[in-house]
DNA sequence: TCTGATTTTGCAACAATGTTGTATTTTTGT
DNA sequence: ACAAAAATACAACATTGTTGCAAAATCAGA
């Protein structure tokens, strides 16, 4: 019980440093994020929060957290995208997650590798990159182990 | 009309190659990939060839260029799926794509950089990487002359 | 703590996207 | 030219995402 009330001011905390109001599905959502390692699709938040909240709800939480730079996306090649915390670095409207994403083909978790920066290019000649997406498919620390 | 017949020819022939039926609509799907530099997206294609063709006939013609190896997809942020031509190493159930994508950020084209390899990371211990996506955002070549 | 303004939610209705089964048509190899 | 095989169109359906709005919850100030 208290570990839930610790739980709670955690993501309240969070919701407040970002300005936004403190819901019930909010805090839910949040807490899902916390829970786990890996990052979250809209189907899984849906499953595990939607039978309590509005599917309509849940999408624009997560445009909000989104927007307010709580989460950030990860493109997926199933055209999935997912979804997953943020570091402290971001802000509204401005996301710096350059950090390689990592899928596993064992057990289909999507890990931020925080450490693993994201590297330079030599692109053509004309083209400039504003930003760049690294997505690894492979065997997870977990799953290799076994 | 001899040019048509020309471009007809080629499409045919990749189309022989990979033991598919030589058909209209794949004939006409595969010729607007080769008419333009790009990659594709499935309402790209709708729009182009949909009025001809059924959507579902759409659908399972791309499924079938990328099993074959003919074509492969972009995962992008936005979450819809491109398509572009793969170059000749591709073969049914084996892609070899290893190059950067880009995506211009003015005209929203989609380019495969296919000189550009994809860069070696350095995982964290007991991830192992089988395949790796870089997707560029930026300014491209035709952009930024202007 | 009460209250009014503001924000969020749930609902309904809708649009867009993707899937499946099947009869008909087209293509292919002989 | 023909029979077998493959692809297509159509319909029906499932899933996913969007929008407007009334009701409910949250918030900030008194
Ligand atoms: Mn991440
Ligand atoms: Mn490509
Ligand atoms: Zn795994
Ligand atoms: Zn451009």
């Amino acid at each position: 019980m208290s570990k839930e009330i610790i739980l709670d001011n955690n993501t309240e905390e969070l919701l407040r440093k970002h300005r936004l109001s403190v819901t019930e599905s909010r805090l839910k959502i949040l807490n899902l994020f916390m829970d786990q390692p890996g990052a979250l699709a809209h189907g899984d938040i849906e499953k595990k929060a939607g039978e309590k909240f509005d599917r309509v709800t849940v999408y624009r939480t997560l445009q909000t957290f989104v927007e307010k730079g709580i989460i950030h996306t990860i493109p997926t090649a199933d055209n999935s995208v997912r979804y997953a915390l943020c570091r402290d670095e971001c802000s509204e409207g401005h996301h710096h997650d350059h950090h390689v994403h990592f899928i596993c083909t064992s057990c289909d978790t999507t890990y931020c590798l925080d450490d693993v920066v994201t590297p330079e290019l030599k692109l053509p000649k004309g083209y400039v990159a504003q930003q760049i997406e690294v997505l690894a498919k492979g065997i997870c620390n977990e799953c290799s182990g076994k």
